[in-house]
DNA sequence: GCTTCAATTGACAGCGCTATCATCATATAA
DNA sequence: TTATATGATGATAGCGCTGTCAATTGAAGC
């Protein structure tokens, strides 16, 4: 027998509902789920019904009985980078309309973290499941190829993608920024990183590998760490590199909050940005376009990924599986070339 | 009946699990619920089998069964926000090691989108609910009361808590921040404010009756917006207040992202702060200890708040039902005082 | 009048799991 | 040796809901 967990009042269920509309259970059901199978006047019987006694069906119930969750589990690998919430907005915008519930877990950047994100996703049995990286553990790959839904990678791209991915290549915009800075005429470009997780290692190769083939490439123009990346950290960092490279010419910076960072310890040391010292950002979170000086960065197209990946999803859901043609869809991306960046003939920083 | 949804292959369940390791499903489930039950070579010879038949349980058959979630519902009103983003992760850091899991949904300030989420988490039967906000539907805060599980309201105060209260009083933050200003020696005091949902009124309503109380109050001296605070829209309304006070000496800014933009339209207009015009945040957000100038503001505890939400939801969860002694905790705020305001003295602001 | 059909409603089983209690070994005490 | 405690495992009965199909009703058709 089930011993009633303490509570002030057992909450009510479909049948109480039914007792109190004199109908049967399965119609207050019916009522619920596809209204227009039951007629109006007991529809209206049914809903006042409800309404008195406060009920509220009970998920776990209904998943179990139907085995549909309408859950589209999704795994962010951080809830406190700008990139991630908009990415989210969109999906949303997307699912909510359609019926269908997101439910996001975090990983904090720790594929061991994804991993019991996944396990605990797939627990609800949801219709579809979102990652924002690629790189998952042995494990998470197996379980996602054994789950039987459609699973989505986004945010990088992969070779090998456990079903559909959809991204931007991160290592060719680590090369385009710093392309950027070279074709401006600089020769001693730092690039700073924060929490070196698979995508950041990518834009770091993108970097590297330009500066490498024009022959720029020096290991100290590098300044990292595996703290999470925050406004202060970019000032911090860009102090680091400074007194090791004072003859730097521009950063480029991992992602827009070091960037931000960066202004500001510039405006600090009264460097002038970008007479003396170009700043390339990344993600074009929606500061960039306003800060003064406005910030050069990478524009992602973090919506339409969004958008994207929950099209493709309620498409295989709903379509009998009509799946997209490639199972990897390269999104792009832009430079969006503003105020930080500057040509260096005319520049004239001495320490 | 029940119709297998098409499906690669069923799902393995319990039965299956117990099957492979040859012991009964019951004997599978304590294996999983509470392993110290079992001895160590069945637990092994369990453990593989759920490896190889890569079981996942099925949260839903779970829940159902033993009535008990380990879900924690939370609706925020923003992801976006940096304040929200930061007292999820404190609501994390307790819960996720205390064996719960914590369902987050967003109501993006609408309190009828507010209203479907707590429908849709008490679906759940979640062990408890967090809200941040404390103005809910006559029909949400009904639902609420006959939940029968501990409600959390946060971030706002409220004489008429549904269950607990754990707040800061936005009225006297709004107030202390006007009177800062005041005492600085500032007159022309203007305030900004994006979507006016409960919290920022009583922000307002703080900083109009300070203003009233000094005999400062001036309705040209507000600039609002319904639409989301970004840092571009601190730099537009800014802009649009001081077209219409010429003689502005100081801001209160709604929260820290519109500060940040009234910073960088400063900056792009030569008007230097704090020598020319004072520049108050709010919610002490990470960049504002770092910025140039270092932004004043108003710390909120939100890492305290979502440390003390989660500390007594799980008291009472766990202690049998071990309330407060109140349902009503302030926990106050501070002045983060930094280099963006300076006494009215040396300044010399002439349009 | 009687069949035929659609529109409603109801009966029943079962989704996958866990709480409870019974059962069965094994160890300890008498 | 037998009684008793201890620990490990199994049998059973639901949890609250929905899929299926049967039953009922009234209207339309012959």
């Amino acid at each position: 027998m089930h011993m009633p967990r303490k509570q002030r009042r057992p909450r009510s269920k479909l049948s109480d509902v039914a007792l109190r509309a004199g109908v049967s259970a399965v119609t207050v059901s019916r009522a619920l789920r596809r209204p227009e199978m039951v007629s109006p006047q007991l529809r209206e019987r049914i809903d006042s019904a409800i309404k008195d006694l406060a009920y509220i069906p009970n998920r776990a119930a209904s998943i179990l009985a139907s085995s549909r969750s309408s859950v589209i589990g999704v795994v962010v690998s951080s809830l406190t980078n700008g990139v991630f919430a908009d990415y989210l907005r969109a999906l949303h915008d997307m699912f909510q309309p359609a019926g269908f519930q997101v439910m996001v877990l975090n990983s904090r950047y720790s594929p061991l973290e994804e991993e019991k994100a996944i396990v605990t996703l797939l627990g609800q049995r949801p219709e579809a499941l979102i990652l924002t990286d690629v790189d998952q553990t042995p494990y998470a790959r197996e379980l996602l190829e054994h789950a039987g839904i459609p699973i989505i990678q986004t945010m990088g791209l992969t070779d090998a993608p456990i079903d559909i991915n959809i991204g931007i290549s991160q290592y060719d915009a680590g090369s385009l920024a710093t392309h950027h800075l070279i074709e401006l005429g600089h020769r001693r470009i730092g690039i700073l990183a924060a929490r070196l997780d698979s995508r950041t290692r990518n834009r770091v190769a993108g970097y590297t590998d330009a500066m490498k083939q024009k022959g720029l490439h020096d290991e100290a123009l590098l300044e990292w760490s595996a703290v999470p990346s925050t406004v202060k950290l970019g000032g911090e960092l860009f102090s680091a590199l400074l007194s090791r490279c004072p003859d730097l010419e521009a950063v480029f910076c991992g992602n827009d909050d070091l960037a931000l960072g960066v202004l500001f310890e510039c405006a600090r040391r009264g460097i002038k940005v970008p007479e003396q010292m170009s700043v390339v950002g990344f993600n074009d979170l929606e500061f960039a376009a306003s800060s003064c000086p406005a910030l050069t960065s990478i524009a992602v197209p973090r919506h339409e990924m969004g958008r994207l990946s929950a099209e493709i999803v309620l498409e295989i859901i709903r379509g009998s599986g009509a799946r997209p043609k490639t199972s990897r869809i390269d999104l792009g991306f832009k430079l969006a070339l503003r105020d930080s960046t500057r040509m260096s003939a005319q520049r004239g920083l001495k320490v």
